[in-house]
DNA sequence: GGACTTCAAGTCAGAGTGACCCTTAGTGGG
DNA sequence: CCCACTAAGGGTCACTCTGACTTGAAGTCC
């Protein structure tokens, strides 16, 4: 059952005996845009569920399930996204897996965390209820276990590879302007960007493709329409 | 156990059924240098242990052991390293988590791989025996599970990392002159670098110092030595 | 002493970026 | 109907970074 055995001595022990003391949970932080109550500007949201057994009953964390048996780790997070946000994310990535023998009391648990991107629009409001909330994702209250430094390493994540990765999009309908990739940018990053700059780069990146048409009726110049180039991310994008 | 649970219905289970299904084991890619053995150019080497049971029994595959209740990750990671290589790791780095449900046959195993950087010269030749072998990363053998894509995937993080992060160090003397250095560069990347040019990028880095020594009796110009700069790592240079 | 090697420092053209300006094309108010 | 306003779209300019290249420095070896 041991995957992996080196030669020496203690290296093989019944893994069987072990596989009682280490459980294995996949979680998932799951970011969507939306108005901040108070400034109104546009900024990154995260549900999160009460939990309703100890350790920690009543605090909120990050909604996750413990690892069955015949479902992939990334099949798990989707299916977690399912039960709390009732959607499929548009971006879906391993963020990292957390083990700390102390991290949850009363029990050796091995998280596997991934994040993933959905659009607001589309969240089922019918979840947002007792037990799920969404919070804004830099304002989060105190969480269980190691869950707040989780949420704090998924956010440096999200908002380090915006910068050189195209998963902005996934944050956009199928049919974007300019306008609305540097309002994603710009809520994620907290900061404004300046939108000469901004669509050069965009244009440069290759990474969008004009549709030829327009948005009409905005009280302003009309601005064309792109869609999201899906191309093969190169080996560094990865992470 | 259970540690995050979502409100919905089928949402905990006893995790301790589950427990008996999933097994959980630590891997690692264990990186050193070395001259290649015909071009004799230095290149990454990594060790690979011979499996002694089934499934693979006699395949090669990565050093890794069942995650013991009592360590943490890194410590798993780092005992491994202890065994296969009699040394402890310079640079240790979670890499991935891999879970597919078929990956390996006769038990669902999931595997948190870390990957480690070591000086050659400090590893212990003693391990290396019937069952625990060195080979250059870019040649290894057809291994056991999907192992070969885990060393794919190490060896495409640390060609990334290196450009941006001075985790070349860990293959450096505490002091090193920049041709030790691009040395290291030239010999993780495969390529040939401009001294000039490697020289200027180091220095406006900002991650070594000059110690103000030399090294004599070189046989031309005496180079410099210089020490690792320990600074905090910026948040991007995380993953 | 001259050939040879690497270290060290500087030059130069091209690409990318941030700051800024200006025109364009629409709406809406007086 | 004209003008103010807004955001799109296009361009300039200075600065930085990078790769390619040149030159001088400081040793050893023959």
């Amino acid at each position: 059952m041991t995957e992996t055995v080196a030669a020496p001595p203690e290296a093989s022990p019944c893994s069987d005996e072990s596989a009682h003391a280490v459980s294995l949970a996949v979680s998932t932080v799951i970011f969507a845009l939306r108005p901040h109550p108070t400034t109104g500007e546009s900024t990154l949201w995260l549900p999160l569920v009460r939990r309703i057994r100890d350790p920690y009953r009543g605090s909120w964390a990050l909604p996750g399930g413990p690892l069955e048996p015949h479902e992939d780790l990334a099949a798990s997070a989707r299916h977690t996204l399912e039960r709390t946000a009732g959607l499929t994310p548009r971006h879906l990535e391993q963020l990292y897996s957390f083990g700390a023998v102390d991290r949850s009391p009363g029990g050796r648990v091995v998280s596997i965390v991934y994040w993933a991107l959905v659009r607001a629009d589309e969240v089922a409001s019918a979840v947002d209820g007792e037990n799920v909330q969404w919070f804004v994702a830099d304002e989060v209250p105190q969480l269980a276990f190691d869950h707040n430094d989780i949420v704090t390493y998924a956010l440096a994540r999200l908002r380090s590879k915006i910068t050189y990765s195209p998963i902005a999009h996934a944050f956009c309908a199928d049919e974007f302007t300019l306008g609305d990739l540097r309002a994603v940018h710009e809520g994620v990053l907290r900061r404004r960007l300046d939108p000469a700059n901004f669509r050069r780069q965009i244009l440069a990146g290759g990474s969008v493709v004009p549709t030829g048409r327009c948005v009409t009726g905005t009280s302003h110049r009309p601005p064309a329409l792109y869609r999201s180039q899906h191309r093969a991310p190169t080996p560094e994008e990865q992470p």
